[in-house]
DNA sequence: CCGGATCCTAATGGATACTG
DNA sequence: CAGTATCCATTAGGATCCGG
């Protein structure tokens, strides 16, 4: 690891990871896709806001595809991109860390 | 990965990493023990409130040992402990995916 | 040299109510 | 269902000055 190329990158992906409700919103969705409802079941204590925040944020970042299916209540899915799933090994690599370490 | 050994040591961690200056202080710690001002000369931007900040922090999660030399003027290092240096995959997996797809 | 103390601003997190 | 809008509390980050 070289410090020069350690940074600036590396800071913006630490700091979209210490966002809070990122990683549990990404862990779900490696799940498969969900809806917005389905998420907030999973991870009740998250408001609304949060949810809408960090998906807009994943979203708009290319982690996360928002498909719309329209039906009659709209259906809206969302899904990991390849560099969503690539989150995978680093979410089980700070997940592994905080278990042994914590 | 199991969602419900995810949390909450998964947040601490995740949060830990997220602050700013935690990862570039690890990095220029994993070579090896440093001064406060040796901290302050290899991250600049960096304030000396931020500095004393987030090492007493790191101390107190037990991931840095301070070292007082009962020299004159006083010498003090900073030192990783394994806890520390065993962020070090943990770091490189943040920057492998930053460098990727950041 | 190694910080501590103060004060301030910006960003983040959250509760609640409302809407197409 | 899938969000907005509003308002508020908390926290992080930073500038500056002070001291043993």
């Amino acid at each position: 690891m070289d410090y020069s190329t350690m940074c600036p990158r590396y800071e913006a992906a630490a700091d979209l990871l210490g966002k809070k409700w990122t990683g549990r919103i990404i862990f779900v969705l490696l799940g498969g896709p969900r809806r917005f409802k389905d998420m907030k079941e999973q991870i009740p204590e998250m408001s609304d806001k949060m949810l809408t925040d960090r998906m807009k944020e994943l979203e708009t970042l290319g982690i996360v595809n928002r498909h719309v299916y329209p039906e009659m209540p709209v259906r809206i899915e969302y899904e990991l991109t390849d560099k969503g799933r690539d989150l995978k090994p680093v979410i089980q690599s700070i997940q592994k860390w905080g278990e042994q370490w914590m």
